[in-house]
DNA sequence: TTTAAATTCTACCTAAAGGTAGTAATTGAT
DNA sequence: ATCAATTACTACCTTTAGGTAGAATTTAAA
């Protein structure tokens, strides 16, 4: 159980940018040296947060991406629903259909807790939150 | 964010074992019928399931499978251990290496109250737990 | 106007997860 | 002994995630 590597690269890619773009535009080269993450898989997903509107880019020499909005406004759940990996509300831990209240899976109880919790800090952490400095990106 | 479909799949084949192992073996016939899961997948996982111990199989006419032990001894963390889908205690959920208290991802701080939770919830439910009449498998 | 540094587009490749097919081996019942 | 119902084994197929290649487009600067 973890999130898919794209989805940790893209949350990675934001705060990174959101990090450092009052310095300079942040060119893929750099993004992809600084982060570790292959050069062609990283202008992949690039386009990607352009297409979402996450980042804007500029293009031509001296080019590169910034942000569209403030980091504040991008939630870590918002990237995650780009990525198809965020936890849904139906969604069963034992992969039952739809699993609700009327109708339970055998994990549904337990997992309510950890689920909401989970949620609850997708939805409430923003990309701002986790650019503060002071940790690996 | 979710299990892998083999290890749903496993956790549904167990509780459904001792739910109903008192009554009769469980060929993997049924098993793939009344779970729902393709018969030639069920069967693979079967053969990991017995050679990692959590069910002991009758072979010829007339055969089938059982819990091996007692299904409080078996914690969905082990089934899930046994499919590389548990969650880690270095697994850093931005999957940077490692990611400890000295060398902290972004995410580290608010991470942690989830993902212990998710731990003790895994470690401390048994299938016997899961393998209570009322709730569907 | 040419060049170099950048993003964008299209297409492909590789590895892993999920799933299938066919046959061999085992065993209780006839 | 044969048969039918079962698990076990080996090998393959399909889909998805992850990753790569190359050429087209854009643009600032020389």
């Amino acid at each position: 159980m973890r999130l898919n590597s794209t989805s940790q690269y893209a949350i990675r890619i934001l705060s990174y940018i959101a990090r450092k773009q009052d310095e300079h535009i942040l060119s893929a080269h750099e993004l992809s040296e600084a982060l570790n993450i292959p050069y062609k898989f990283l202008t992949k997903i690039m386009t990607k947060l352009v297409k979402a509107e996450f980042v804007e880019s500029v293009r031509g020499r001296d080019g590169g991406f910034r942000l569209k909005d403030d980091p504040e406004k991008i939630s870590i759940d918002d990237v995650l629903n780009l990525f198809n990996d965020s936890i849904k509300e139906e969604q069963c831990l034992l992969g039952i259909g739809a699993c609700d209240t009327h109708c339970k899976c055998a994990m549904h109880d337990q997992w309510m807790k950890p689920k909401l919790l989970i949620q609850k800090l997708f939805r409430e952490s923003s990309i701002k939150d986790i650019s503060k400095k002071g940790s690996k990106i």
